[in-house]
DNA sequence: TTCCATTTTATTGAAAACAATATTGCGAAC
DNA sequence: GTTCGCAATATTGTTTTCAATAAAATGGAA
């Protein structure tokens, strides 16, 4: 908030958006509109319009007279996720391929460079949230705006499954998957790329909780009481 | 408006884009709030989320303290639109194929039959949208929310490039594309469906000026006084 | 004590009034 | 006659106020 601490609608939007990649706002979370207001400094209106953004972009449900809550997707919309996103990633490193200049090179390397030292530091969060920006990042540069702002959509909410569904011991990502991606796409071996994200897609998946047996959102009582 | 004349946000953004749909809201025009606001007899608040909502589906630009107009999609973004239809609906037609139900295919061949009726009787506007709606229904079929969500803003987008770079001789959309493509999905024919579709895409893209020697923003006046 | 009804409180929803901005029309000066 | 500047108008943007709804708390009766 480099401004005098007012910002605008699609500011806040934002600043929500980066809450729930770093997973400090969980799925289900309340967002009370005078709360927000008064963390922003602006008016209940502002804040209205930029939940009203965040519903359309499906990271906020709006329950009529009840108000704004962090999506918590279930099993089948989680699913549903990963499945658009393997139709849509290798389309995107095609995309990168063809359109990437060395601009564009540079800042691939540049968020590489982030990541590792995220690692390094062990900053979780700031791992959390580039491993989404990293994609988010690549879809910018596909050439198909359309194609990114679905990325931009289903992103978020790959944090948000990942919230709510993770195994907590699970093995971390596997730290140069990332940075083998950008060497496939910069040397131009198409196939190969697309076959180390649709790998890299399946390992995140594969981390998770999403056999359908217990849906997150649900409580196990069984579970809890056994 | 089966109400006392009363549609709330989402009614009144589903009728613009009906609207849009059918042409009889060219690219380019303006949104004025208050007309909107005595049109559909509610207050100015109402127009202007609806107004939000058109805006983050692309289908609307806001230009700060000018207004809402309708979105001219320029060349580029028209290539955009059908490259992301061509990844997208081959992906729609398999998921049709493995999850229809009795029911859907029910709903289909009702869809193709008021097609063909308007046809019959030479119903221009109905003929347009219910060519759109086609896609949309398809869409609604094909068990992944997310995929659905991004053809329902595609079709109307595709809308407004038909309106903008049509070719007003263009031969007629072969009347019973729709129709084969039902036909292969039904009896399961996997990649016969994903070839008529895109051919049926490829249709559709082939009877516009995407040229890119002119894009229908720019008013061309050496064309027009020449 | 527990359950239900009622009242209170907090929160969201809608509208109206006000402020800010852009566009248009008019007139004066060159 | 043309152009520039100013004023008038219309439109959008924001805030404030009020209304409606739901959640919470209180109190009474079984």
């Amino acid at each position: 908030m480099s401004e005098v601490d007012k910002p605008d609608v699609d500011k806040i939007a934002e600043l929500i958006t980066n809450a729930v990649m770093e997973h400090r706002l969980a799925p289900g979370s309340k967002l009370s509109e005078s709360r927000m207001a008064d963390a922003f400094k602006v008016s209940r209106t502002k804040i209205r319009q930029a939940l009203m953004v965040l519903a359309e972009n499906g990271l906020v449900q709006l329950f009529p007279n009840r108000g704004a809550f962090i999506t918590s997707p279930t099993v089948p919309e989680a699913l549903e996720v990963f499945s658009a996103r393997r139709l849509l990633e290798p389309e995107v490193v095609r995309g990168v391929i063809v359109h990437a200049k060395k601009a564009d090179f540079k800042l691939l390397h540049k968020h590489l460079e982030q990541e590792s030292e995220a690692r390094k530091s062990n900053n979780r969060r700031a791992i959390i949230r580039l491993s989404g920006d990293f994609h988010l990042l690549l879809a910018s540069m596909c050439g198909n705006r359309y194609i990114e702002k679905m990325m931009s959509e289903l992103c978020p909410l790959t944090c948000l499954i990942i919230a709510l569904y993770d195994i907590p011991q699970a093995p971390a990502c596997p730290e140069n998957d990332h940075a083998n991606i950008v060497r496939a796409i910069e040397q131009g071996e198409e196939s190969l790329a697309v076959e180390l994200m649709l790998h890299h897609l399946a390992h995140i998946e594969s981390a998770l909780h999403l056999d359908g047996a217990n849906d997150a959102n649900e409580v196990d009582w069984e579970k809890i009481l056994g």
